[in-house]
DNA sequence: TGTACATCAGTGAACGCGCGTTCACTGATGTAC
DNA sequence: TGTACATCAGTGAACGCGCGTTCACTGATGTAC
């Protein structure tokens, strides 16, 4: 027993530790970008260089565990804004909820929204363990559609056809994620979709410097207008 | 005059040099990102690491030369897009040969957009010449929005409430760039816009890996949506 | 037209720096009897 | 409860490498008289 509190002394101290090195470690993606130093890290943390890799096995995997925590950072983010709505039925005020909580995560984090939204980092290939908490985000916005077409509020929209290439490709993603779900409603939404981060990546990316002022307001009108497409009442 | 010819061959021998170092800087892109080496861009000169500085006074300027002609070939891909539709009065056409113009541009360059709308290289510092190069694309697509409504071929839609700080920044923008323009038009066009390069940006940097698989054919989808959205005829 | 001088591209050595990773080590902390 | 041993975090030196930039230089090419 005192051994098993000894242990988990060890333990608790050890994940402080990482916890610790990637906190440093993020704060240099600010000026390092993704070509972060562990020679920095380690100067900043007030420890020998050869000593984080007792934490980490290599600049890669350190990386991959920022990767990691800003994928799942922005799930819980997303998840959180869509939970935040306590009238389950207003499912537009969830959709806005949802995209406000993406974009507030993103501008305060900005260099963490860059290294998973942004370029590729050269030479980096993502570990297969990134795709689970990379599409925590679009399950919550999936689950929205499916839920709105469920109860009625949101219809099929008439008159989108569908080129044949774009269904099948649509088709076996609502296989996966959402069967029963009109590809059609799909496909809006996966617009709107490109629509939120593209708004994102053009306000943080600096393409709106010197155009728009109040990045709040546009955005907002933005996901309000991607509501009205995807055919959410207004 | 024989100086005047052998000055200008100076000048021309100059010129070609200058290219080469660029030419092989943009294929360093492709495995270096951003942080390319001007040592190992004279390596594959087969020049020693100074000489570049007869050329570019430093790492920076170069980055900002091939910054500049990045913008350059993706603004006259867009004019080259929208010339090559014959009859000016199909509008859609127009905006579909454009929207394809970037996008082939991007496929085919992808470091190269990566590097002008992907995630900010850090400490680097755009000087204030890139600013027209840059909105070579947006001007081609605010005069197809122009033409559009002056043709009566894009009416303005209705029911369109812009809030008010969203009203004065596009007002702003419209002022520069087309008085006239109604700005629930130019608001459309923006979102149009932004989805747009949102779904190069999903594409390139590997956001639909696994998802889609024919990715022209979903581009043009939601560029014909996009098409309908600011009210160009289908 | 021929010669003296100026311009310019490219060289090679050097400066001072930073990097990721390995490895044998020390000393503290935890575990087993 | 006390002691012998095992685990583990962190050290410090080293490896082999790459980087941007400066500077005095050589030699070829162009210019002016």
């Amino acid at each position: 027993m005192a051994g098993q509190t000894a242990g988990s002394i060890r333990a608790r101290v050890r994940a402080e530790m990482t916890d610790e090195i990637k906190r440093i470690a993020r704060r240099h993606l600010a000026t390092d970008g993704a070509n972060l130093s562990l020679r920095a890290v380690a100067r900043d943390l007030g420890v020998v260089s050869s000593a984080l890799y007792r934490y980490f096995a290599s600049r890669d995997e350190l990386l991959t565990a920022l990767i990691l925590d800003a994928y799942n950072a922005l799930g819980e983010a997303s998840e959180t804004g869509d939970a935040s709505v306590t009238d389950r039925s207003d499912l537009t005020g969830r959709w806005l909820a949802t995209a406000n909580a993406i974009r507030s995560w993103a501008v305060e984090f900005p260099h963490e929204y860059a290294l998973i939204y942004g370029s590729p980092v050269p030479g980096y290939v993502a570990p297969q363990d990134t795709v689970g908490p990379a599409a925590r985000p679009t399950v919550v916005f999936t689950t929205l559609l499916v839920e709105g077409h469920a109860r009625g509020v949101i219809k099929a929209p008439r008159g989108d056809r569908l080129p044949s290439p774009v269904r099948a490709d649509v088709a076996a993603l609502l296989q996966v994620m959402a069967p029963g779900l009109p590809a059609s409603i799909m496909a809006r939404g996966m617009v709107a979709w490109t629509e939120l981060f593209g708004a994102i990546s053009f306000e943080l990316f600096g393409r709106l410097h010197g155009v728009i002022y109040d990045y709040q307001a546009w955005y907002d009108h933005q996901m309000r207008a991607m509501a009205e497409y995807v055919g959410l009442p207004t």
